[in-house]
DNA sequence: CCAAAAAAATGAGTAGACTCATTTTCGTTG
DNA sequence: CAACGAAAATGAGTCTACTCATTTTTTTGG
């Protein structure tokens, strides 16, 4: 007999199953320890599965960042997207969204900067897909923003509106970086963020 | 006798040339090897010094990335800066600038990827110096490339070049972590650095 | 239900980045 | 210049992420 493609066998199962016990021993003490100060033996331990055996879902200990983080953001993004709908121009809805993207960032900094380490790093495919579900889902909901701001001719509408939502990604990248490795600090972040985004909405010309 | 901040006594001579010597090495080493396949070992033996004293100028393998590029950088931002005399409107001399600097970045993908991943996670002093001091040179430029055009009157001249600098930094920084990570190719970085570029001049309002 | 094959798990072993107690080199001072 | 203290170099040892040959579990086809 013909399989579904995400068939439900035991063996599908149990490979859910050991991938979710991991990613939640992962979170767990990454939060509680640190990154660093983790090893991957007390995350199997944590799991109960053998050393190895972590190795068969994340093929580095940094890829486990990357998962920890695929199922927190996506909610992160909703909140966000909430947060922006209160806004009455489109700037000020793109300042509230990354306001929360970098509240929850200043969270748990050691583990965010690991995070965007990682971001600039992809090594396997299920990383790439991971990361890019993340950027889909981000940038899909900022070019919604972008999109009912023309629609209220916010902002005019000869622009494509996923390039808009890229380029208020790209800057808000830039400085979440210069945030996380301490070149500057959360107000002077506020400051260049705000500074960035309207000279994006006036351009240079 | 008061000795001046940058002494040329035979210590401080010595640490420059084995600094030197350990950078040569490991430059020589990662272009013919590449990062990973490289190990500290044979980096210390081409330098001729002990193991332990490639920890003491740099604190991980990874900071001996930024050491190389350093040197090299500052060199493609000055042939960056020549080639983008050439173009007539501000968005085609970034567009050459950044041409320069991502052929740069081509010729060696696995280094370059090395380095991004390094400038988002930066974990020593002496690193964060080095990279400030990449982009103080940098933005240096770009904002030079700025005020020039407001000279001309080619953009109008109420935002402050380094911010709009900066901007387009970013724009450029966000896209070329999508090349070095695979998500795009060449032609489709081309074609998002124009369009985004394009934007950030004629603004979203 | 029973091989046989395929997939997954295991954990002892390996490799290599990094540490640190000790040794060596250099500068200073009387 | 000799003796002392400080800075730098050393390399054997440690720690841990990751590998891989072997074992266990699951599926499949007859």
């Amino acid at each position: 007999m013909a399989r579904e493609h995400t068939s439900t066998g035991r063996r599908e199962q149990n490979k859910l199953e050991k991938r979710a016990r991991i990613i939640a021993a992962a979170r767990a003490l990454f939060k509680h320890k640190g990154f660093d100060a983790t090893t991957t033996q007390e995350i199997a331990e944590a799991a109960s599965v053998a050393s190895g055996t972590i190795f068969t879902y994340a093929r580095t200990k940094e890829d486990l960042v990357i998962m920890v983080f695929h199922d927190e953001m996506l909610g992160v993004i909703q909140d966000a997207t909430a947060k922006a709908r209160a806004g009455t121009t489109l700037r000020d809805q793109l300042i509230a969204f990354f306001d929360v993207m970098v509240d929850y960032h200043e969270r748990d900094l050691a583990l965010s900067r690991t995070l965007l380490r990682q971001l600039g790093y992809v090594s396997t495919n299920d990383q790439r897909v991971l990361v890019s579900e993340l950027m889909r889902a981000l940038l899909g909901q900022l070019a919604r923003i972008v999109e009912a701001a023309k629609a209220r001719e916010d902002i005019v509408a000869d622009q494509p509106a996923y390039a808009s939502a890229r380029a208020a990604f790209a800057i808000y990248y830039y400085h979440l970086g210069g945030l996380m490795s301490g070149y500057i600090d959360r107000t002077q972040f506020d400051q260049a963020l705000k500074t960035d985004l309207s000279l994006l909405m006036r351009g240079l010309e």
